[in-house]
DNA sequence: GTGAAAGCGCTAACAT
DNA sequence: ATGTTAGCGCTTTCAC
């Protein structure tokens, strides 16, 4: 009855087999068996209570049915929904999923590959980070493959087997276009550091849509905050806040807002409060990824550009899979899904009150 | 150069010494071999770019670095906290975090409870959930110990080796006496399923500071959401939503909201907009968990008792890991931490408007 | 101070 | 249809 540590070789001892008979049994090579011994190795197990040591196993068929995921943040729920999907989308093919909170530290990313490596893990989703692969390019020949997710594969490394995002600088444009549809001409671009290629190109699309509407881009109205804190995105609110504080104290202050998440926005909605500037009234927000709930109960509700997550994990994952079970090969997949503007009540013509 | 698939073996045979040698050298049973010896030694595993492989170190010795974190929802930021200060005690013990996500389902807690047993895994800590551990019970014996955060050990399965949590009781009287103190007398209490200790422990608290303040608790004002989606706690935002159209469509509404976390205080200002109710004017509201940032970037600042979740987490691992290398036995270990009320501006005094 | 040998629990050829 | 055997990569007595 006591799980403690019966083997394998205790449960062929207790049904008179040896212990290959058991093994086969219990991997589905039944039919290999006649049905009377495949039922007394059954019984064994169930009456012993026996578990396969997964260690065991592992070492011998060098196979591992888990997967990493490196994500920037978990404090930020963005990386909870991440999480959440890609682990629904895994247990489906019966994988299971080992999530690593890097807090966009490249040491931290590479140490969570190699502990995985070693522990027998041969696949990995990262989220967002840094710009290039370059940092894990030591693990290649290891039999590590990668899918990156809101991460472009432009450091073009040979891990990276895969790749899942949106048109960012299509959701840029979303964004800004819907902003100068409603009169808006002086528009803030609120970020963190910019050193991902997502963020690059939201950037650029920000660029591109302002240009197309007849206005001159001008980087005054682009803040760029460093983060100090080591502990993640609670801060993206905070820099949020701390960015709007500034763009809103400029002699001619912008009258929208465009923030690189929801978080931010969220700040944003803060800092405004502060200067006591109401939104929509006084300033327009978009803010990015559609938090579920959180960007729909804030006040007011946040107008952002919604990224068509559970697809996106889904896909990631299947592409994941479909290498580390050799169904899939040759040259990387890429995936770019396409962005949504959801208007809720942050953004108002600019005209509205003046 | 090619870390493909070099062995402890490739390594003494490149360093012209034994496997056992190289072992010594390595496990930092130094001293036992001669300097040079050493050197040389590692000079190999260098040229080599050698790294061990867990799997069969693991294996032998039945010593896994790896504890498990259930945690009922990261979709809600306040477990990302959690993980977040776990990963950091853990790292500072040399251990790993298994993160996973239970859905606050037991079915899935008892999946993963067994999937970590199988590989090794011996230590967990458990994030608020069920009452008990009974649906762990059959685990017994196979090694496993558990440390209870925010979950009573009231079970008293002989598995649970330690808890933390706050004094729930204590926590919930500061938040009614803030309020009862604030004028209010018609208060509501917002939660989903009361199945835990922690949540059967606030709803005592907020009872009996009711009764001291000489006010007899109306149970209609207690409202409790019960969950249908499966998509944890991004929920809880709405059902706070839910619960706030309720409670507040009463003929004789409560003036004041007290609710299980901070995402149903945020849906809650939802449900009261929604029917035109101000925050802090109409209504009042006290959350529970103060999520870092969040908490003060929502429209109004959110008042909420904290929980300092910093020390906690810390003294959860410790306890655990403390356990796992034999340094603490015989009865559990049980901390109570302090709660705080943080006073922000959701709330004022009844009579404020009346 | 160092090496030889056994074995952790499992699987997979290869017998029988 | 079942059993025998070898070995995954490592650690650890126990000799030398």
């Amino acid at each position: 009855m006591d799980a403690a540590k019966v083997s394998l070789r205790d449960v062929a001892r207790h049904a008179g087999v040896s212990p290959s008979t058991v093994s086969n049994v219990l991997n589905g090579r039944a039919g290999r068996t006649r049905p009377d011994t495949t039922e007394r190795v059954r019984r064994a197990v169930r009456e012993l209570g026996y578990a396969p040591n997964q260690l065991a196993r592992q070492l011998r068929t060098g196979q591992v049915r888990t997967i990493g995921l490196i994500v920037p943040s978990v404090a930020n729920p963005f990386w909870g929904f991440v999480a959440l999907r890609v682990e629904q989308a895994a247990r489906e093919h019966g994988y299971q999923v080992l999530l690593c909170n890097a807090e966009r530290d490249t040491e931290r990313e590479v140490r969570f590959a190699e502990t995985l490596l070693d522990s027998g893990v041969r696949g990995l989703i990262f989220g967002s980070s840094p710009l290039s692969f370059d940092h894990l390019g030591h693990l290649d020949g290891r039999g590590l493959q990668v899918v990156a997710f809101d991460r472009s594969p432009a450091g073009v490394s040979p891990l990276v087997v895969g790749s899942v995002e949106i048109d960012n600088v299509l959701a840029a444009r979303l964004a800004i276009s819907h902003l100068t549809g409603l009169g808006h001409r002086r528009i803030g671009f609120l970020s963190g550091p910019i050193r991902t290629v997502s963020r690059r190109e939201r950037l650029a699309g920000y660029r591109h849509a302002l240009a197309d509407a007849g206005i001159t881009p001008d980087d005054d109205l682009v803040w760029e905050g460093s983060s100090v804190s080591t502990f993640g995105d609670a801060e993206s609110a905070e820099l949020g806040r701390t960015g709007a504080h500034q763009l809103l104290s400029m002699p001619a202050r912008p009258t929208a807002l465009f923030t690189i998440n929801d978080m931010y926005a969220l700040g944003a909605y803060a800092g405004a409060r502060d200067l006591g500037i109401r939104v929509p009234d006084d300033l327009s927000v978009v803010g990015f990824d559609d938090l579920p709930v959180l960007a729909e109960v804030a006040t007011p509700p946040l107008t952002t550009v919604r990224q068509p997550l559970p697809q996106m994990m889904r896909t990631a994952t299947a592409q994941l899979i479909g290498r580390l079970e050799g169904e899939r090969s040759g040259p990387p997949d890429h995936t770019t899904a396409t962005p949504e503007l959801v208007v809720r009540q942050s953004t108002a013509r600019r005209d509205h009150h003046e």
